[in-house]
Formats: C-alpha cells, structure tokens, sequence
DNA sequence: TGTACATCAGTGAACGCGCGTTCACTGATGTAC
DNA sequence: TGTACATCAGTGAACGCGCGTTCACTGATGTAC
C-alpha cells in the first residue's frame, strides 16, 4: 500500500506497468508473462502471487485503463456542461486525448482480443465509459426535431466509431493509410461536419 | 499453378490459407508459425522454401488482402458512377462488406502491427485502395463550394476512419461498445449524415 | 526496547513442451534423348 | 514408348532456447508480549 511498505516491491503494479511498457513496445499479443516478470525484477512464479497468468494481467491492465478512461470522459463531459455540443467535443478530445497519453491502456483495452464481458470488474468500469458518451449524444438529441432525430445509441456509436477509427489509424504506425493533419484536427473537423449533418450547427457557420 | 500440378501441394497458398484460418481463430500474433505448417499439412522447415519465416507469411497474407480489397473498392466505385455520392456510398458498404467477407485478410491487413512502408511490394498495392478512396472524396468536394470545401485527403480520413472504426468495434466481439444496430446500418447513416454536413444532401432528404 | 514467532511474498530449481532454424537427405516430378 | 537423369519441394532429426507452471523453501516484515 504505502511506497515503501512492501515486502520486495509492490509487485502487483510493477507487474501491470511492466505490461503497460512492453504494450506499448510490442504490443498486447508481443510479450510472455516471463518477460513481464523479468521486466518487472523478479523470478516468474511470483506472478502467480497476484494475477492467474498472462491474460489476468492484461486484465488488470485493461481495468485499470478503463477507470482512467472513464474519469477522463466524464471529466471532459462536465467542462462542456451546460451545453450539450460542448460537451459532446470536450468527451470527442478527450477520447483521442487518453489514446495518445495511455497508448499501452488503450491497446489492452481495445487491442488485445480479451473479452470483456468474461470478466464482470471489466464489464462494469468499461460501460461507465460508454455511459458517458451515450449521455453527450442523449443531451444533443434533445436539440433535434424528434422527427428527424437518429437514435441515441446510433448517434453515440457513430462518434465512438470516428473516434477510434482516427486513433488506430493516424495516431500510430498506421497501415495504407498516411494523412498530413494531425489526428486532433481530424477528428474535430469530422465530428464537426457530423454535427452539422445531424443540424447541430448553422450550415455555413 | 494447376490444382494438382505440384509435388506434395500448392504449399505457398495452403500456408497462406492456413495462416487466414489461424488468425481468423487466435489473432494475427496468436499463432506460431509451426502451427501454419501443421494446418498445411507440412513440416515446419518447409515453410522457408516459401518464406523468410512469419511475418513474412504474414506480410503475403496482407499483400493478397489488399489487392482483393482494391479490386473491391474500384469495383464499387464503378458501380457508383456517374454519381460521386453513389460512388462514396458504394466503397463505404464495400469496405464493410470485405471486414466480413475476409476476417483474416482485414486483420492481417489492419492489426497484424506489420510495418507496411518497410514492404515495398505492399505498400503499393495498399495505396492502390486508398487512392480509390481518395478519388472517390474528390469527385465529392467538386460538388461542394470552394469556400467551405475541407481538404479532400481529409474527408477521405473521415471516411476510412469512420468505416475502420465501425468494423473494429462493431464487427467483431467488441469492447464496452454494444449496440442494436447492424454495422451496416451503422456505417450507412453515418456517412449520410457526414455527407449532410458536407451540405451534399438535402438538409431533410 | 527487546525477543520470539507467524505470515506470506518472492525464490530458485525442476519439469516437460513447443518453438524457430539448420542441415544433409530423399524421392516425386518433368525433361532430354 | 521407355530410360536415365537433373531438379528441387518437402522430410526428419537435431540443436539450443525460453516458455508456463509446480513446489518446497527462505527470509524480510509486522505483531504480540
């Protein structure tokens, strides 16, 4: 618990930050549990102390990047509160913000094949985060005419897909795909031009 | 080259066929390539008459996606003309439809980590898809005033990113990310309400 | 303050295993005559 | 049509290695008295 009071180390969050480096170096599916161990300073039986093996610690790994994840939207949500639109650009940077700050979190969250709903922590702590933003799109669904209003979760769902579609592709080493702007623009100016097809903002504004 | 023109096999596919099989199941880095060598029917060692060794495996894998995925996207932008918002709209359903129809080329494609730029071979015939992509966008923005026309390269990324985003979460056993809507539809509506913003629809069609 | 003791986090040796890679080889194929 | 031969795709044995997992152990820590 405390910085120093520990036995050998507070190996439970070595061992995580250690995945989080090699992550980051090779990705979720590119390191042994033994190299994580070693990463970590200590013999890979002591892994069995704290996690079940390989996938439980990218479980943690992942928990734990989804509890940032969802203090950071939330967060972003409250700043552009009381305006729905603000709020709904403040959780847009925000997502893309967090993929750039937690690269090694957000890969295990979203790029290591581990299936959440195995796992009812992980489950849980990763809908506070969609929660979020399905409460940015409800907000500025109510700015629509309910007769030409898509459905919430399919407003939400288009900007989680633009948001994650922008980091996987322009953030990283990316595959054919190469852009000169920076993925923050692209992403604002997408979801700009999104909202100004849902009429959220003046045509020509 | 004939079906049954060779000595044990037609080795070089059966490997790459193997290999779509495997990461269909585990992963584009979930499989080893002794394992591709038992799906083929073949000793390990014969996979280095064909290969460098596995990601070079991988990297035809990838190279045999992307042209299929060319071929695609060209197609449907064919089918589309002489209207450029036909043509947008038929390669966004075709990207869609080739994340389905070739799981394992779309990974090993798109999350193998494969550094495509340092594969001459692929990075051509990556091009050759986004650049149907990219005509696509360009026939749109001479439909859009001068004044108010983002860069084309830029609504092609929003394009590409919007279609990779819906696949990545909305395809496959996802993240916190459920939603009731096929991805088509997803992916649809979205793209019509993006064309929207882009003042290239009727405000209430 | 000092001592005896219980706890339990991490050790290190051990195991069987599948890995990637090499190598000399073999035997089916296709070709020359 | 038949035979001799060159080719070369795939074999199988071999190697050293790092892996995940188990187990009895050890020794630093914190606590009771």
């Amino acid at each position: 618990m405390s910085k120093r009071g520990y036995h050998h180390g507070n190996l439970k969050q070595a061992l995580v930050d250690a995945a989080l480096t090699l992550i980051e170096e090779k990705g979720p599916q590119g390191f042994t549990l033994s190299q994580a161990a070693k990463a970590a300073g200590v013999t890979p039986a002591a892994v069995y102390r704290h996690f079940q093996g390989r996938d439980d610690l990218i479980a943690e790994t992942a928990r734990q990047g989804y509890a940032i994840f969802a203090d950071l939207m939330e967060y972003a949500y409250q700043t552009g509160q009381p305006s729905a639109l603000a709020s709904l650009e403040a959780v847009g940077r925000a997502y893309l913000a967090f993929a750039r700050k937690y690269p090694g979190h957000y890969m295990a969250m979203f790029e290591s094949g581990l299936a959440i709903t195995a796992n009812s922590e992980l489950s849980v702590v990763a809908s506070r985060a969609s929660d979020v933003l399905e409460r940015a799109a409800r907000d500025l669904s109510a700015h629509i005419a309910p007769e030409k209003r898509p459905p919430v979760a399919m407003v939400s769902a288009h900007i989680w897909a633009l948001s994650h579609g922008v980091v996987e592709l322009y953030t990283r080493g990316a595959p054919g795909a190469r852009t000169p702007f920076p993925a923050e623009d692209l992403l604002e100016t997408g979801i700009g031009i999104y909202l100004r097809g849902l009429g959220l903002i003046a045509p020509d504004s």
